[in-house]
DNA sequence: CTGAAAGCGCTTACAG
DNA sequence: CTGAAAGCGCTTACAG
């Protein structure tokens, strides 16, 4: 039918995006056919209607705006991920592992960096709570009046690697950090690192604390107590690790081995040794966390703790799809120490 | 007047979202009224409506929904920013940048990661257009059927750092690697380093075509042709660098300086070589491209050019606010040449 | 199996 | 300066 056919090249051309009347004029039918086609529900449309109606959509390649949808059902696809560094691999490996998942449900993420910044956490929060995201999956959340807010309101919230603040009810996946604190006090004392030293994150990191804690009550209970002037602390990244390493590397008393909250903190101090002439691991044993999938290039000297970050995506998956958000269900995922025999020969 | 209290108190307990209807019907005016105090629209509303509608919203807490909004305007404050490797700090702390540009004006980032397939670029890019993202900001972009389409219909497409595909007009920012290619050259032969090599990177990315010609151009200008042998591809990754090294170094003739299409690539290069005892620069010389945020802290034995990332931010911002997205203009930006002079001393 | 109508929450001519 | 009404593009009771 040429009629059919040029109202068809009308439409495509006219550049004005086709909608689903326009489906629905075409195909003969009413919106809520071409809905229901739309949705793959064959049980309320005959077949004959609904290969007609998918016939027009592939002619007309028309694609629903997910805005009118939402909008009508109070939900948009889109998902959030909050993370604190977008520099950090280990982060972004995480976000990949979880984006795939969820693309395979028609699901999108939103990346949003909060810097580690309250302030920016609970803007970008406001906003994306604005679009009616499905949930919100916090990596490394910062406690604010914002998340505290939302999280009252029955926000759906989904914690990873770091503990939601205390007070709020939500569902968290991550390791046991303070076992795993421990477990590195057990690898150091028999390889007789015992005069050691840590560097813990910054306090609003529950997962820096547990760790700490665990590596602390850990060497006392084996008799080697961290000594109060070998604590200190630093930010998540390489520049706070390097700067910290100005005041550790030439001290009289350097420790033999350094335990630090994150790898990146490691990569600092390490290259703040070697510049002072202090070889690693010979003079100075260091011991990083989350075994950074940059370790294996670029630091063999690093023995880390592995978090299991290719298991998150799978997990997140089934939560928000199966849509079971436990009320504030813990999911611990095994962890295990990394070590690189290669160590000297490399760097 | 406890009824109003007890009206606002019974909304924000309820749960269900404040509407700008409720907000209308505290404040005791129209819908149209509220509209106009929450775009600031000064002039059309009397100093004492605009205050009391202002005070209803903040005891509300109202917060306006992007969908609806979006549905009518026809556009969402949506920014879509697609890049081909979430893992690489270069392309981070371009999307960092230019978060913090658009979130000055609303704006709203939504990282896409297409691992170079033009597949997954595809599917973002129709459901993102689905949600009347307000620009598409092409970090790589890969060659599409669905890019093509999209183009052909208008979307509003930047792209950034790689040209467009061949036969799409759409503006461009980055720097002339062509140029920098040639540059690199002429910073080799004077330093005696003319037995080189070069690992381009895949033939999609016209950035690192660009940057292979403006070096082989120039080197056989120079009186120094690049051996057909020494000239090698690798994907974008320390992976690639790592493999194809494997290759280069052993082999008799290994050239005494190599230029890799990224930094990425010059790190596994660098792996491999103290692998296997070849010392790095004074046995083999290598130069990268983009100045990685890493190479500070991991790598300073490499020579890089520096794409100033730091400036992306601030122009996409003007184009896309300033909404004056040229037809297909080419913003240059300025390259140079870093060494990093305690090259020997820490690695 | 099918459709007319209402409604999600905004903004925007239009009229006053 | 203000508001009633239409409309953005979908989905969903509801009725047949």
């Amino acid at each position: 039918m040429p009629t059919r056919r040029q109202a068809i090249d009308d439409l495509r051309a006219s550049g004005g995006s086709v909608t689903i009347a326009d489906v629905a004029r075409l195909a003969g039918v009413s919106q809520t056919t071409v809905s229901r086609v739309l949705n793959g529900q064959r049980g309320l449309v005959s077949r004959a209607t609904f290969r007609r109606v998918e016939r027009v959509i592939e002619e007309l390649d028309y694609q629903p705006t997910a805005l009118g949808r939402a909008l009508r059902q109070g939900q948009s696809n889109l998902v959030a991920l909050f993370l604190p560094d977008t520099q950090n691999p280990f982060y972004s490996a995480i976000a990949d592992s979880i984006e795939v998942c969820l693309q395979q449900d028609g699901l999108n993420l939103v990346l949003c960096n909060t810097r580690e910044d309250a302030a920016m956490q609970d803007a970008a929060l406001r906003q994306l709570l604005s679009f009616r995201v499905r949930c919100f999956i916090m990596l490394g959340a910062v406690d604010s009046a914002g998340l505290r807010d939302a999280a009252e309101r029955n926000t759906p919230f989904l914690f990873i690697n770091r503990l939601p603040p205390a007070g709020i009810a939500a569902p968290f996946i991550g390791i046991d950090n303070y076992a795993a604190g421990a477990d590195i006090a057990r690898y150091l004392v028999p390889r007789a690192l015992t005069e050691v030293g840590v560097v813990s994150g910054p306090s609003r990191s529950s997962a820096s604390r547990s760790r700490y804690e665990g590596f602390r009550d850990t060497m006392a209970a084996l008799g080697h107590p961290i000594r109060p002037d070998n604590t200190w602390q630093s930010e998540l990244t390489i520049k706070g690790g390097y700067d910290l390493g100005a005041a550790i590397i030439g001290r009289a008393g350097m420790p033999r081995a350094i335990f630090c909250a994150n790898d990146l903190i490691s990569y600092g101090l390490h290259k703040r040794a070697t510049e002072n002439g202090v070889r690693v691991p010979d003079d100075l044993f260091i011991v990083g966390f989350d075994d950074n999938p940059l370790n294996r290039w670029l630091a063999p000297w690093l023995v880390s703790v592995q978090v299991p970050y290719q298991e998150f995506g799978p997990i997140v998956r089934s939560i928000i799809v199966g849509s079971n958000l436990p009320a504030a269900d813990q999911i611990i995922l095994p962890h295990h120490i990394v070590e690189r025999h290669n160590e000297t020969a490399a760097d």
